[in-house]
DNA sequence: GCATCTATCCTAACATACTTAGTTTCTAGA
DNA sequence: TCTAGAAACTAAGTATGTTAGGATAGATGC
């Protein structure tokens, strides 16, 4: 029998592609399955099932910063904002999974976990700061923007709205209802 | 051996005090020993692991809906709004496995549990008519309410934000922020 | 080209949790 | 008191995660 192959960003990446597709846990056993591969097998790439979702959520905090980064870039003030926003949501929707993963708390002494989720919030204080916020008034500001965006995401997907009005317009009015909040939060330049 | 007289609500409650005292998983069998009693005992009472969640989630859904309204009655506008967002934030802290249960979907034909959910919802649109909002204007303003209050709880429980700043400051900050906009809501009355 | 060695992947077995089947036993009511 | 039914139990089955230890493909050194 012919060797797989396997190597840690291998199986974090199956592990991804299953997550994003599936919206059930993630489990070893699929993992396995996929790769054409016994269970024990993927120990030597990942330290268990704690191991795998530490990969990926690794994985989905990267991507996750270079999305808001690739939406924030050449941008600036509400027209920023409302672009990270529809990025977000956009990837949100398109990969379920990683987008839950990157909910996990970093892994304490995980420095690359740690890094891509400071690199996420450090785009959004980024283009914040262009509304002249600095110091808790900055703060106050990526926490209510992550704050409204993450809470509507996570409604929207766990079925939390009615199907009376289209998400998208909700969220439009949203995005349109923050960026005025900035504009006018404490500290902001006029 | 004596019997141990449970019942399905007694079942119930003590997986509801367990969830809000363990923040792992939600088990059988911890529910089990601390009813003194065997794992298969349940069954008789409650509809296997997924009917014990939705029994969970039934609970902390009418709770939740009772602290929304006990915060809001009496009051209106700002004042209202205020009020239960930190009765909601209070309630989060002192029961966060209740609060994640109560972020499920209804289970689809349970109807006490789309009551409970609905009725969460119905106080804070009667809330937010207080400010002239209706038709689709209120239904985003809640949407809008509920994702800035439910996103921030979230990301402060799973440790999202860095200790650099006392999360309740952000948070009146944010109440603050939610106000003003509702007052500039489209359709809102002057 | 051949021997050796190492990492990869495997089988086997165990641990834990949920679930079902079938039995015992307690309790309530005739 | 006797009986019917429910409550709780034991035993067994299923699914997943995990560990132990062995077989082997493929690389490495001569």
């Amino acid at each position: 029998m012919g060797r797989a192959g396997l190597t840690s960003a291998k199986v974090i990446a199956a592990a991804v592609r299953l997550a994003d597709e599936d919206p059930g846990p993630l489990t070893l056993k699929q993992v396995a399955a996929r790769l054409g591969v016994r269970e024990p097998s993927l120990y030597q790439h990942v330290a268990g099932l704690e191991g795998l979702r530490r990969g990926v959520a690794r994985h989905a905090k990267r991507e996750l910063a270079a999305v808001l980064t690739a939406a924030a870039v050449g941008r600036a003030g509400d027209e920023a904002v409302g672009a990270m926003a529809q990025a977000l949501r956009t990837w949100a929707h398109a990969h379920p999974g990683q987008y839950r993963a990157a909910e996990r708390a970093p892994a304490a002494g995980d420095g690359d976990d740690e890094r891509a989720s400071a690199q996420a919030v450090a785009v959004v204080a980024q283009v914040l700061a262009g509304y002249g916020l600095a110091g808790d008034h900055l703060v106050d500001a990526v926490r209510f923007l992550r704050a409204a965006l993450h809470g509507f995401i996570r409604l929207e997907a766990s079925g939390g709205f009615g199907m009376s009005r289209p998400a998208g317009a909700s969220f439009e009015q949203l995005v349109a209802a923050a960026t005025h909040a900035l504009r006018h939060w404490p500290g902001a330049t006029p």
